[in-house]
DNA sequence: CGTCCGGGATACCCTAAAGGTATGCAGGAG
DNA sequence: CTCCTGCATACCTTTAGGGTATCCCGGACG
């Protein structure tokens, strides 16, 4: 079962990337021929070609195409492998969360305050990134836990239910959905809705509340970046947008309104920690976590079940 | 970034295990000599000391415990690699189903047979395994897609809901609780349930129905091999068991009564994949599945939203 | 107190395999 | 016909992984 080495699957990578021998050899530094041979061995090794060679052409087999997923996943895994590692063995284990900016990161700073009082709770660090960059953190091994809110990429995470809140639709003063009371997901059909910078088509799905199976898709509006952002382009009527309900308590403003969404799915709130085995300070921690939130659910937002 | 070869996660994780680098040394196929240097040079590498070298023992440091976890997920993600590049190398895609013996067997037969009619279905093949068996499977890249049933580890995998069904608890005629009409998990707690030969303590609480808050763990119970000595044991008066409705409809005793239990969690029916992209292959048939079960659930099921 | 033993580290050699250079060979453009 | 592009082949060089012998150190034992 000796099947590969990660160098072989860097090159072939490399190879799978470029569609080209010669300048994926060279981006790993080698020259073309070893990188050539060490593909063919991997080749013969599995019994199945990789590449369809045309004489001016490289293309993936299928074989080739699984292999690339699945080397992505061999070389992440081993690449947190060695950060988690290096982490671990620096004495006095560091527990290292992230947050997005804005009310996560309060919330995370209430959790460590309660996890600190705890006896032997590790050192944390809290580190605050960039919307959409936790989970990456946390796969990648930067970061021992996140505190995300949904919607994020569950892949590879496990997740711990903080709290969940209802979710209402920011709507300009002037539009006719202003005066309703009540809204459905499928009365939002085909309003533009504000674009974030590394939006999935998932996530546009779920910030235009058409991740339930409501019809229609959601019209493309302007690139925001952040809470403010948002609130404004939906002042300006340029967008509507869902948003959870504590956005909506602390940005009042004469140009919006906030209508209740009956069937949007609520906006969670989770601490999410890479798949696997978790170290003891890891376990404190989301458990403290848990309590806290069993205990006293904060403003606005209702404690979920285990 | 060129941290570590498998090779050498190998050779560690032999130690680990052994906590004796001249046996691990052995069961590697190499003398001692260079399974020690291996790990220096991973010490080295990493910059932190993977194991405690006492004079007549050795133990592992913290580092060494998470390289412990992460090897193991990165020697499973290249030998899961090799095998659906391999799988995907033979000419004429086959998708590999599993699912455990009885009524999962027979949906997977129906859905296999509305795939089969599409147009460009690939071959199916369709492996019935033992139970708790089809989630290792599909980890290892042994099998496409899997058609399991609560409770199983979503650890790794990508799961379509395809229906759930109400659990009733198989309580024996002469039972303090066979009379009632309507039972609470809390009612059944102390009582003794089967256990699985695979049963992991989350499937045990989960058969006995303590995965919902309720108070009190299960009481060890005979161990029984598939439903029909489940219901045998029922029977005999030796324990209760929570079974889904289509088994309490087909399994009518004199000696069982079944008894619906108000908050226990239902029985959930999914699909499931490994993480990550799919072959349009597996694709198509998890939708196949979805439209199939969305249109007609099967006789006690409700279908599950998507 | 000396000796032996278990078990990891060191020293040194040897061979297999990765890498480099030069070149072959086949198709497409001009 | 020729040149260019791009992968394969041939052949040499280098390296590092593996083997054997030996050391070193602490513990057990007579």
């Amino acid at each position: 079962m000796q099947e590969f080495d990660l160098r072989e699957l860097r090159y072939f990578l490399a190879a799978a990337e470029e569609l080209n021998f010669s300048r994926a050899a060279e981006r790993m530094g080698i020259s073309q021929p070893p990188l050539s041979r060490a593909i063919r061995r991997m080749e013969r090794r599995l019994g199945a070609p990789l590449f369809h060679r045309g004489h001016n052409s490289v293309r993936l087999t299928a074989a080739g195409e699984t292999l690339r997923n699945e080397a992505h996943k061999v070389l992440e895994a081993a690449a947190a492998a060695s950060r988690r590692t290096r982490r671990a063995g620096r004495t006095a284990t560091v527990l290292t969360v992230t947050a997005a900016p804005g009310r996560s990161t309060e919330l995370l700073r209430r959790i460590a305050g309660a996890y600190a009082a705890l006896p032997g709770a590790a050192r944390t660090d809290i580190a605050v990134t960039g919307y959409c960059a936790q989970a990456a953190a946390l796969r990648s091994g930067e970061a021992d836990l996140a505190l995300l809110s949904t919607p994020f990429d569950e892949e590879g995470l496990r997740v711990h239910g903080l709290c969940s809140e209802e979710r209402v639709a920011a709507v300009p003063v002037g539009h006719r959905l202003a005066r309703r009371t009540r809204l459905h997901c499928a009365d939002l059909s085909g309003e533009p809705f504000p674009a974030w910078p590394a939006d999935t088509e998932a996530g546009r799905r779920y910030w235009s509340g058409q991740d339930r199976a409501g019809g229609g898709r959601p019209a493309e509006g302007p690139l925001v970046h952040d809470i403010s952002q948002l609130i404004e382009v939906v002042g300006l009527g340029q967008a509507l947008a869902l948003v959870p309900r504590h956005i909506a308590e602390r940005n009042p403003r004469p140009d919006v309104v906030y209508v209740p969404v009956a069937d949007a799915s609520p906006y969670r709130t989770v601490l999410a920690r890479p798949e696997g085995p978790a170290e003891p300070a890891v376990e404190l921690f989301v458990r403290t976590a848990a309590d806290l939130f069993a205990a006293v659910a904060p403003a606005g937002a209702v404690a979920e079940p285990a």
